[in-house]
DNA sequence: GGATGAACGTTGCATAGGCAACACATTGTA
DNA sequence: TACAATGTGTTGCCTATGCAACGTTCATCC
């Protein structure tokens, strides 16, 4: 493929993403073509094509970057998942959701299901990242911890996504009041590594 | 050399004209190097070679675009020099020299000397245009209408010019009073073609 | 059912841009 | 004076992009 440390190859990257995120606040996934989005790139469609499979690829990439965006320095930094960290991830999750609501035409449920699964599997490697950082509890072989931070990945992701039809949806701290204990509790000793 | 219409040319000098105008917002025009355009452009500082023969001629195109963009729709599109055309001239040249000043560090004084020029230059060719749409009076050839515009833009620009400097600076109402009589008594018969 | 048109994904070729290197001029400085 | 450092403008080679064309699929319409 194509060098992706060449400033053109760069550049129009940036292209398409910044015309794609551009395109999907007024346009359904669905909607968008191809030809839309090199269009409003300013790309030859066929260079599309040089850098992306299809835009499924395109919005794969999109979700993935917004989400390290979206992710406080504290948390990529994280050495243990404390409670605070913990915090941090519920409200920066909850966060990424409500924006990607308000700022994308969401008549496309394969889109919507697409991004959740991508954003799990991104709040499940963050976890997991974080979990093996930190010293090992006795007996938590690598396997036994993936799973914990799948889980943990899933149970912030659904209550941030259920708070968003919910009556008190503005307070989010009592949504990060609720969603700490529960993984900190289901956690266990593999919290800190000190267990 | 390249060719104009190709989207990669239009958007590299795009690149490269914003790139300098940006650099003169901080910096002298002969503190700017080559390489800091494209630097900032992002290009390669042999792709700059490939569109302007150097930093005159960047300046020149970027000053040149800046003035069309000046220029209202009403002077643009008329047919004939009237008070009214006249009016919007001065309003219009006054309001660049501001700009100008306001945006550019103007430590260099090659570069206010080759703008004053350039800027004379279009606003002479912008008059000469508008005189000879009209019908030409009788024994109006062209010559004499051409030194008519060079004097009336330069009448013009001069006096924008010298508002900088003076008490009433922000009463362009004043300046306007004071150049339309001037360049109208001026002009004399040449002024509708149709005397 | 078949025609039409739109979007997809691919291809070969032409051209613009990136890169590294060069010779030259200018400037600062030891 | 000599020198290093920096900017200028140019060159040859390679890569990314633009373009036009193609066959394909799919939806719409007669």
């Amino acid at each position: 493929m194509v060098n992706q440390e060449d400033p053109r190859v760069l550049r129009t990257r940036q292209f398409i993403r910044a015309a794609f995120r551009d395109l999907l606040r007024r346009k359904g996934f669905d909607a968008i073509t191809i030809k839309d989005i090199a269009q409003k790139a300013t790309i030859n469609r066929a260079t599309f094509y040089a850098h992306f499979e299809d835009k499924y690829a395109l919005l794969d990439e999109v979700t993935e970057l917004a989400f390290d965006a979206m992710i406080p320095e504290q948390v990529a930094q994280a050495q243990a998942f404390t409670e605070d960290i913990c915090d941090r991830l519920i409200l920066a999750t909850h966060r990424y959701i409500v924006d990607f609501y308000r700022n994308c035409r969401m008549d496309s449920h394969s889109m919507a299901t697409l991004v959740d699964e991508k954003i799990k599997k991104m709040l499940q490697q963050t976890i997991a990242r974080i979990f093996l950082k930190g010293d090992l509890p006795h007996g938590a072989d690598k396997h036994r911890i993936q799973i914990m931070a799948a889980m943990t990945g899933s149970a912030i992701y659904g209550a941030a996504h259920f708070w968003l039809n919910v009556e008190e949806k503005d307070r989010t701290d009592v949504l990060v009041d609720l969603v700490r204990p529960y993984v900190m509790n289901g956690l266990g000793p593999y919290r800190h590594g000190d267990g």
